[in-house]
DNA sequence: CAAGAAGATTAGAATTATTCTAAGTTGTTG
DNA sequence: CAACAACTTAGAATAATTCTAATCTTCTTG
């Protein structure tokens, strides 16, 4: 049984946009919701934009396009780009790396913890480390 | 003091192609000279391009990204798409890793001893792992 | 709570990287 | 050196993404 706190799901995905200083528009919270609403996902524009259509959330792609930027920009999503053809945005912000499956195109997380580099050298010209990828590509 | 092998650059370059199964045809030729007369590159298909226009070398686009694409699955270069906007093919087909300006959008090589990556998890559902990217993003 | 400003959304055009098409050219092999 | 497959090419086509400029919303502030 679930507490009967009238869509819960909407106040929590309003907060973080708001916590983020993003406005809490009816498309971005409506995206965020799809994108937040359960565990971690790897998303593309197009995928979003058409699961907005199928739940008859009427956003333009020029829209979804700008709220997946914005919520980069602000840390609630990472873009992921490992095919030229286009890029995924990832809900899991948070230190990890990727098993990429070339055949499909799918994107499996790697839990940081899972993976441990021992060894780096030093940036050139004493630039700093903003993040490190690790990409296992997987033939199967 | 070389020894005067006549166009000796050309010899080895059409050696390269004819042992990757690839007829040495004009362009080929041309543009696998600039590609690997000296140490490595990343290249994207409108540098090269535009490298072949200046050396007058009359190549068309489409030749561009085909010799890229045909050398790629001939192990004679590695693509790699860090920035969605274009992808780099890489000279350099050994084990190795890269350094990644976010600023500049250059690429640096990072030789795999450098790098010691002593965990991974196994590949889910007994996948054969193809490659491992590392890609170090530098602020600076 | 009304009004204005700043911020968001949108349709559609524009841009960019890349691939395709179909016709002409060239390298290789017998 | 003929024949054929492989290659090249200009230009059209495609796909992902960004831009434009007009219109709407949301958030102050009085």
């Amino acid at each position: 049984m679930r507490p009967k706190i009238p869509s819960a799901g909407n106040v929590t995905v309003l907060e973080r946009l708001r916590d983020a200083g993003l406005r809490p528009t009816r498309q971005r919270l409506a995206l965020a919701k799809l994108l937040f609403a359960r565990g971690h996902r790897h998303v593309s524009a197009e995928q979003l934009f058409n699961e907005a259509k199928a739940q008859r959330v009427d956003v333009s792609l020029a829209t979804v396009y700008n709220a997946l930027h914005d919520f980069t920009s602000k840390d609630l999503l990472r873009e992921i780009s490992i095919d030229s053809s286009s890029s995924y945005f990832d809900t899991n912000t948070g230190d990890h790396h990727h098993f990429y499956f070339e055949q499909s195109g799918r994107l499996e997380d790697i839990a940081a913890h899972q993976v441990s580099i021992a060894a780096l050298p030093a940036p050139p010209g004493g630039a700093k480390i903003s993040r490190v990828d690790v990409i296992v590509r997987l033939k199967g």
